[in-house]
This record gives structure tokens, sequence and C-alpha cells, in this order.
DNA sequence: ACTTGACTTGGAGTACACTCCAAGTTGTAA
DNA sequence: TTACAACTTGGAGTGTACTCCAAGTCAAGT
């Protein structure tokens, strides 16, 4: 989707974002975006930039960032360029818990795949499937 | 962690499963864990298996499923080998799931690695950190 | 007999992230 | 000018998943 230089309703900024025009308005309210321009009518209007801003926003609260670790990032940003290093180790670390989370992701996997196996033997096999089977590991739950 | 034939308190309960007391009993409470059987004292007792099983359940809840779905496979697990194939359904849905979240963690990781780069570059050169910088993809935020 | 500690219960409270609503304003179209 | 749609605001309500609390019970130790 093209993000054209400047959006001028809530409506176009929920098509670009995802997100939807009560969240955008609740990230206002308590400082997770900063206070939008308006029209003389009062409508908000974002410039490109803001735009994208949101949707990187939306990038790190899909990897589990929460609402109190973004404001904190968007304030950093927001005092200028002393605060790059600050910023660059809030992403590294986020980088690493996300590391750990897809590792984690990829253990279950592989346990969830064990059970899908098993379950596939009893279909085949519905004389493996007694209540006594030695494998509790697999018939538990 | 070795898990004994017989678990004799909620306290060693949450040293095998990783779970609190309270979250025990709250998963009691709403009927995602059957109601456990207690000592004459009133004292919940748990044997290995449903030990395994609510291990299990971390599992599944870690990787994002809600405690209805949960609740709803235990029902299935309840009911007896007829309802396997509606539990391997599941199992190979929420597979399916995990397999999407990794690749949308993936790519964020990507998007993070380019900021952080862009970061690194700023600190080792600062006069690419003018405000002014053409790349405003690198420098929103 | 009394204290201590580990448990029990029902129910209330909390944190997070929205989501909805009522009442009002503005710009355009009939 | 009147209707309508698209916004605005402050504030209340919702869903999920806990988390905490007060009051009580029980077994074991001193």
């Amino acid at each position: 989707m093209e993000i054209p230089e400047v959006v001028t309703s809530i409506k176009q900024a929920t098509e670009l974002t995802g997100l939807t025009e009560d969240t955008i308005r609740y990230y206002e309210k308590i400082g997770l975006l900063p206070y939008a321009d308006r029209k003389r009518n009062g409508h908000r209007v974002y410039r490109r930039e803001q735009i994208q801003s949101i949707i990187f926003l939306t990038r790190l609260k899909a990897t589990g960032m929460t609402i109190e670790e973004m404001k904190r990032y968007r304030e950093l940003s927001s005092l200028g360029n002393d605060t790059v290093p600050l910023r660059l180790s809030i992403l590294e670390e986020h980088h690493q818990k996300i590391q750990k989370e897809i590792a984690r992701l990829f253990e279950v996997q592989r346990i969830i795949e064990y059970k899908i196996d098993h379950y596939r033997e009893i279909t085949q096999n519905p004389d493996l499937s007694d209540t006594n089977c030695a494998s509790t590991i697999k018939n538990d739950l």
C-alpha cells in the first residue's frame, strides 16, 4: 500500500496502519502517539513519516512489546539523537527476546507434532487406543 | 525435573508446572482443570498424569491458545477416543497458527535488524544523524 | 493446649488493551 | 436549510487472565 505524503482522515490512517479508529485515538490519548495536527474542523491529519512510525509501533506490538515499553521508546525518540544508544539497546534487547520466543515456539511445535503423530496412529489403528495403553505421556490430557 | 507418581501439595504442583498456586486454583475453579482429589484435610493431590496434562496445557497457553480453546480441548479428551479426530484437527490447526506466528516473528526480526544497523551506523558516524537525513524510513519514530 | 504453617474457600480487585457510547461539530450535497 | 456522513470529545464499559484477600481448617511440633 502506497502511503501518501499527507493523510487527511483517521479512516485512511486505519487502512494504512491496520489499527481501528478507536485504537488510534486511544494511543493518542494515553500518549503513545503524539498529539496529531488537526484540520480547521478538528479532524486529524498525518504526514507520511507519522504513519510510518505508527506502522513500526504495530510491528513492535505484534512481537509482544507492551504499550509502556513502546511509550518509553517513543519518548526517547522525541528527545533527539542523544538517545540513539539507548534506543539501540532497547531494540537489541527486544530482538533477543523475540529470538527466544521463536525458539520456544519451535520447541512446542515439536511437542505438538509428537502428539499429532500419536493421534494419527490411533485413528489408523484403533487397537492402540485403549485407556490402559502404556504410553501415558502420549495419552495424557 | 522428575515427576513423582503422587504429588501431595499444591506447592509441589507449582514447582512442577511453573504455575502459581492461585492460577492452579483458578484453572480448577473455571473448569479448565478437573476437580482434583483431596486429602482428608481437603488439600489437593495429583497423580503424575494429571501433572503432565497441566504441563501440556502450559505449552498450549505459551503458544497463544486461549483458556476457552484449552477448555474445549480438555472436554473432548474427557469424552474418550471418539473425539480423537476432532482433537487431532484442533492440534493441526494450532500447529499451523504457530507456524504463521513464527514466520511473522522472523519478518519483524528482519525489520528490527535493519533499524539496529541504522542506529549502529549513526553511533559510529554521527554526521549521518542530522534530522534532515534523507533516509526517512530509517529515521522514523 | 497452643502456635505455626500449609493449605482451603468464595469473592473482590487488578492490569492490560482496547471498545463502545452519547453528545456535539463541521463540510458537503440535495 | 436541511439532511447526512465523517469526524470530534470525555468517559464508561468489556474481556481476558489472573491476583489478592479474609476467614477458616487441619496436622504437626513444642
